[in-house]
DNA sequence: ACCGCCGGGTGCC
DNA sequence: ACCGCCGGGTGCC
C-alpha cells in the first residue's frame, strides 16, 4: 500500500492518504482540500518561491486522470514503485493519476521533497489533451534558508541533464545580429557552462565525501567547480559573434550585461588605443552608472595564478581528432528530450541566485528587501561598487585576430549600446587596475600576456568575470619539445585542462598517469576516458554537422575560410601563379575576381572555382595532381580549391566509405560538387586580351638575344619554352615583327597537327621555321626535336625534371650540335626562390635516389613553405 | 511517438 | 562485421 503526502499549501493538508480509496468519500475532502491550498498563500508559513522549473509528465496512456488546460495537479511521492524509488507520480485535482514525472527530473525532485528541502507546485499550461506526455510547470517553495541546499541538490542532480547541448538560448537584446541556429545552441551551451557549478567530470558525491572515480581520490572539500569549456568549432561557424553574445548575454546568473543605452549613432565601439589623459577620476567617468556590480559572491576568488579567472571561455579552431572524433559509442547518452528542462533549469537556478527574482516578485507581494513596483531589475542589482572587479572580459587573442575583434564589436553591438572596450596592446596602454576593471570588455595579445607577466601586471591581478582564449592552440607549453602531432594535441589539451583548473588533472603527474600515457600507450580505457573528460567540457560543430536536420552552414561557406594560408594552399598557389606570370608578362595575370574568400552564392562560388582553374590551367603549365602526382589530366576543381585530375579524385570519393575528405586539405568532397572547366570560357579565353600588344623585359631579352643569334649563324633553330600558352602567343608578335619564321606546339593541339608542326620544324629546307614556341607539357615521351640546339626556358618549373624532360627532347640522338639552354629568370622574384628549390631537389634526388618519388608527396606544400621563408 | 531507442538482419561497387 | 546501415518493433514509473 502507497502512502503519499501531499505537499501542498500549508501544512494542514500536508498528509492525505492518496490510495486507500481513491474512487470514494475522500475525493470530495481532496479536491476541497487542494482548492484550499491553491487559493491560500503558500508563504503563509514563511516560504518563499525559489524558482519554476518546466518538466514533463509521461505515462499519460495507462491512465484514466484527465486534466484542463491550467489546471493544477498533485505531486505525490511514490518511494515504493518498483520501477523507480524516485518515483514521482502525477494526478488530478480528484486524485485520479495522470501520469509520472518524467524519470531524471523525478530523481531530483525526489531528494528535494524527501529531504523536505521545498514544497513543489504543478500546473499544466498546454497540452492537456496529448496522447503521451504532457508539459507541467512545476514551482518550488520553501524557506529561505533552504535555498542554497537546494540549489545544490538540484546542480549535482542536474548534472546530466545540464551537459545537453541542444538547447537554445536567445541573444541578449543588445546584440543587433540574429544569431544563427547552432549558434544559439552554443550560446545555451556556454551559458551553462559559466552559471552551473555542477560537479566537475569522473567527481561524484559520495555520502559526505567527494570521490574521483577515474583517480579514486575523495576529499571532504567539494572539488573547484570549473566554470568554463572549449568551444572547439570549425572555422566560420561564428565563434566570435557567439562569444560577444555569450558577453552581452551572461553577464551574471543568466542575466544580460547591463549596458547604456544612448540616442545617438554613435559608434558602440570605443577601442582605445590611446590610454586617457588625466586621472583615474577620468577613467572612472568611463564606468556606466548602471553597470551594478554583479553578486558574485558565489564565484572562487583565487588570488596569484597565472591567469586570474571566474569564467573560461576557450576557443580553439579544431580540437584534435585523437579527442573529439570520439567513438560513437560513448555518445549513448544524449538527452536531447531534456533540452526544455535545462533551458528551464536555467532559468530556475537564475531565480535561486537572484535577490530579486523577477518571477517571485509577479506571483508573490516579497516581504524583507522591498523593492519598490517601479524599479527596474537592473537597478535592483547595484551591489557595492568594490565588486566592479567582476565585470570585464578579457580576450586574449594572436595579434593578427585583434582587428576582427573589434570589427565583429561593431558590427554585431547594436549602435544605440555603449559597450567599454579597451585594447590593452601597445607602449602607452593604460595599465590602471581601477580602469581595466571599469570595462566590459579588454582584448589583448598572447604576446602582451607574457610580457606583462610579473607582479605589476593588471592582467595577473583583476579578478576577470571572464577570460576568453581566441585560437587556443596558441597556449602551448613554452617547454613543449618537437613531438608527433598526437603527442602535442594531447599535450595542449592538458595546457586548457590546467588552465580551466580541471582538478586533479590540473597537476600534470595525474594527467600524465590517468590520461596522458593510458592513451599514448594505446590504452582504450585510457581513450574512453580523455574522451569522456574532453565531452564534458567541450562543444565542437563542423560545417557538415545539422541542427533540426540542417547543415549548419550553407554551401559556399562551406569552401570559404577553411584553414590557415598554408592547408588552404590553391590560394598560395594562385597567388605564386600570378607572381611568376608577372614576371614574364603584365598580360598573362588572368583578369579574374578571383577572391574565393568572398563567394556569396553557388553560383558565385562556382565562377571563382572557375577563375582559380583558369589560374592553374592558364596553358600546359606544369601543375601536378597531388593523388597521381603527373600533372592534371581532365582538371576539376573542390569546393576547397584544390586542384585533381577527375579519375584521381573520383577514386579516392569511391575508395573513402564514408565522407570522402580532400587529399590536400581534409574538407569534405563530394562528387557532384566538382567543379570543371566549362569548354565554351576555354575559347573565349583565348580570343581575348589582344587589344594592345606590349612588350616586357623577358620579350626584350628573348628578342635580343635571337636577333644577335641570327647574325652569327643563321642555320640554328630554337626552342622557346613556357609554361604560359598566352605568353608564347604574346612571343609570337614580336617574332613576326622581326621576320622570324616559326611554328607552334601545345597542348591543345591535335595529334596530326602536331605532327604536321613537328615535321615542319624538323625539316632542314631553307625556309623551314627557325623556331618552335613549346609549351613546357605539351607532348608526349618520344618528341623528337633534334633540330633545335638552343632552348630557351623562358619561365622555371616547379620540377627541374619537367625542364630536363624538355631540353632532352632536342639533346637526344640525331641531335649534331651542342645544345645551349638558357633560362630566363627575373631577378630578385619569386623566380630566384623556384630555381633554389630546383636546385635543392635536384640535390635531394642525387643523395637519396630512388625515394625521390616518395618526397614529391609533401613537396609543394614545403616548396611554398620555401618561397615563402617560412 | 510525424520522435528516439533498441536489437535483429544484413553487408562491395 | 568485435563495424555501420537499414527498417521494424516499440514506448512511464
Amino acid at each position: 500500500m502507497f502512502s503519499s503526502r501531499w505537499r501542498f499549501g500549508s501544512d494542514r493538508y500536508s498528509e492525505v492518504n492518496l490510495f486507500t480509496d481513491p474512487y470514494e468519500a475522500n475525493v470530495e475532502t481532496l479536491s476541497q482540500a487542494i482548492r484550499a491550498a491553491a487559493s491560500e498563500e503558500p508563504d503563509v508559513d514563511g516560504s518563499v518561491l525559489f524558482g519554476h522549473l518546466k518538466g514533463t509528465v509521461v505515462g499519460l496512456r495507462y491512465y484514466t486522470g484527465v486534466v484542463n488546460q491550467g489546471e493544477m495537479v498533485g505531486l505525490v511521492r511514490q518511494p515504493e514503485n518498483p520501477y523507480d524509488r524516485n518515483a514521482v507520480m502525477v494526478a488530478n485535482i480528484y486524485g485520479n493519476q495522470v501520469g509520472h514525472i518524467k524519470r531524471e527530473l523525478a530523481a531530483a525532485m525526489a531528494h528535494v521533497m524527501d529531504k523536505n528541502l521545498a514544497k513543489v507546485e504543478g500546473v499544466v499550461p498546454s497540452g492537456t489533451k496529448n496522447q503521451f506526455t504532457m508539459p507541467v510547470m512545476l514551482s518550488f517553495w520553501g524557506k529561505e534558508e533552504n535555498k542554497n541546499a537546494l540549489k545544490n541538490a538540484f546542480d549535482n542532480l542536474f548534472d546530466g541533464l545540464m551537459e545537453s547541448k541542444d538547447g537554445e538560448k536567445e541573444a541578449a537584446e543588445a546584440v543587433g545580429t540574429p544569431l544563427l541556429p547552432h549558434q544559439k545552441q552554443a550560446l545555451s551551451w556556454m551559458c551553462a557552462r559559466e552559471n552551473k557549478s555542477a560537479l566537475p567530470p569522473f567527481w561524484e558525491k559520495r555520502g559526505e565525501l567527494y570521490y574521483n572515480s577515474l583517480t579514486c581520490f575523495s576529499a571532504k572539500e567539494m572539488p573547484e567547480r570549473i566554470r568554463g569549456g572549449i568551444l572547439a568549432d570549425d572555422m566560420g561557424l561564428g565563434k566570435t559573434l557567439t562569444t560577444l553574445a555569450l558577453i552581452l548575454t551572461n553577464f551574471h546568473n543568466g542575466k544580460p550585461l547591463p549596458v547604456e543605452k544612448c540616442e545617438e549613432h554613435s559608434s558602440p565601439i570605443k577601442a582605445k588605443t590611446k590610454p586617457q589623459e588625466g586621472s583615474s577620476a577620468g577613467d572612472k567617468a568611463e564606468v556606466s552608472q548602471s553597470a551594478a556590480g554583479p553578486q558574485c559572491s558565489n564565484l572562487p576568488q583565487v588570488e596569484g595564478i597565472c591567469v586570474n579567472t571566474t569564467e573560461v571561455v576557450e576557443i580553439v579552431d579544431k580540437s584534435d581528432n585523437s579527442t573529439s572524433k570520439g567513438k560513437k559509442k560513448a555518445n549513448k547518452r544524449k538527452p536531447s528530450k531534456e533540452a526544455p528542462v535545462m533551458l528551464e533549469d536555467l532559468d530556475f537556478a537564475a531565480a535561486l541566485g537572484g535577490s530579486a527574482a523577477d518571477t517571485g516578485l509577479k506571483k508573490k507581494k516579497k516581504t524583507g528587501k522591498k523593492a519598490g513596483p517601479t524599479q527596474s531589475v537592473e537597478s535592483s542589482v547595484i551591489e557595492s561598487p568594490d565588486e566592479l572587479s567582476a565585470r570585464t572580459t578579457l580576450i586574449i587573442c594572436p595579434l593578427s585576430v585583434i582587428s576582427n575583434w573589434l570589427h565583429q564589436l561593431e558590427q554585431h553591438v547594436r549602435s544605440n549600446v555603449k559597450l567599454n572596450v579597451y585594447l590593452y596592446y601597445g607602449s602607452e596602454r593604460n595599465r590602471s587596475k581601477a580602469f581595466l576593471s571599469s570595462q566590459d570588455v579588454v582584448i589583448t595579445t598572447y604576446n602582451v600576456l607574457s610580457a606583462d607577466s610579473g607582479n605589476k601586471s593588471p592582467l595577473h591581478s583583476i579578478n576577470w568575470l571572464r577570460v576568453v582564449l581566441d585560437e587556443g592552440h596558441v597556449v602551448r607549453n613554452p617547454n613543449a619539445q618537437m613531438s608527433t602531432p598526437i603527442q602535442n594535441s594531447v599535450k595542449d589539451l592538458w595546457m586548457l585542462l590546467a588552465f580551466l583548473r580541471l582538478k586533479p588533472f590540473d597537476v600534470r603527474e595525474w594527467w600524465n598517469r590517468v590520461i596522458q600515457r593510458p592513451v599514448t600507450g594505446g590504452d582504450r580505457a585510457g581513450l574512453q576516458n580523455l574522451q569522456t573528460l574532453v565531452k564534458c567540457i567541450t562543444l565542437r560543430r563542423t560545417k557538415s554537422s545539422e541542427v533540426n536536420g540542417r547543415p549548419l552552414v550553407s554551401l559556399p561557406e562551406k569552401a570559404v575560410s577553411e584553414g590557415t594560408v598554408l592547408r588552404n594552399y590553391a590560394d598560395v598557389l594562385a597567388i605564386l601563379m600570378r607572381l611568376r606570370q608577372h614576371c614574364c608578362h603584365p598580360d598573362l595575370l588572368a583578369k579574374t575576381s578571383s577572391d574565393l574568400g568572398a563567394a556569396a552564392t553557388p553560383g558565385e562560388l562556382r565562377e571563382r572555382l572557375i577563375d582559380k582553374l583558369r589560374l592553374v590551367l592558364a596553358s600546359g603549365s606544369d601543375e601536378e595532381c597531388s593523388v597521381c602526382l603527373e600533372s592534371v589530366h581532365l582538371p576539376v576543381i573542390t569546393h576547397c580549391a584544390h586542384v585533381y585530375c577527375r579519375p584521381c579524385i573520383a577514386q579516392v570519393i569511391n575508395t573513402e566509405q564514408e565522407a570522402a575528405r580532400c587529399p590536400l586539405c581534409r574538407s569534405e568532397i563530394k562528387a557532384n560538387e566538382l567543379v570543371e572547366f566549362p569548354q565554351e570560357e576555354m575559347e573565349e579565353e583565348k580570343s581575348t586580351n589582344s587589344d594592345k600588344w606590349r612588350t616586357s623585359s623577358k620579350v626584350q631579352a628573348l628578342m635580343g638575344n635571337l636577333l644577335r643569334l641570327r647574325c652569327e649563324d643563321s642555320s640554328i633553330k630554337y626552342l622557346v619554352v613556357s609554361q604560359f600558352t598566352r605568353f608564347l602567343s604574346i612571343l609570337e608578335t614580336p617574332l613576326r615583327e622581326h621576320g622570324f619564321s616559326f611554328v607552334r606546339l601545345d597542348g591543345t593541339m591535335s595529334q596530326k597537327k602536331r605532327t604536321q608542326v613537328i615535321q615542319e620544324f624538323q625539316s632542314s629546307a631553307a625556309g623551314s621555321p627557325a623556331i618552335m614556341l613549346l609549351s613546357l607539357k605539351a607532348g608526349g615521351v618520344g618528341l623528337n626535336l633534334t633540330a633545335a640546339s638552343h632552348v630557351f626556358l623562358m619561365d622555371p618549373a616547379w620540377n627541374p625534371a619537367t625542364e630536363e624532360q624538355c631540353i632532352d627532347r632536342c639533346h637526344r640522338l640525331g641531335q649534331t650540335r651542342k645544345v645551349i639552354v638558357t633560362k630566363f629568370i627575373v631577378k630578385d622574384s619569386v623566380e630566384e626562390n623556384m630555381v633554389k628549390i630546383q636546385r635543392q631537389k635536384q640535390d635531394l634526388v642525387e643523395k637519396a635516389f630512388g625515394s625521390a618519388n616518395a618526397e614529391r608527396k609533401t613537396s609543394r606544400i614545403d616548396d611554398i613553405k620555401a618561397l615563402m621563408e617560412l
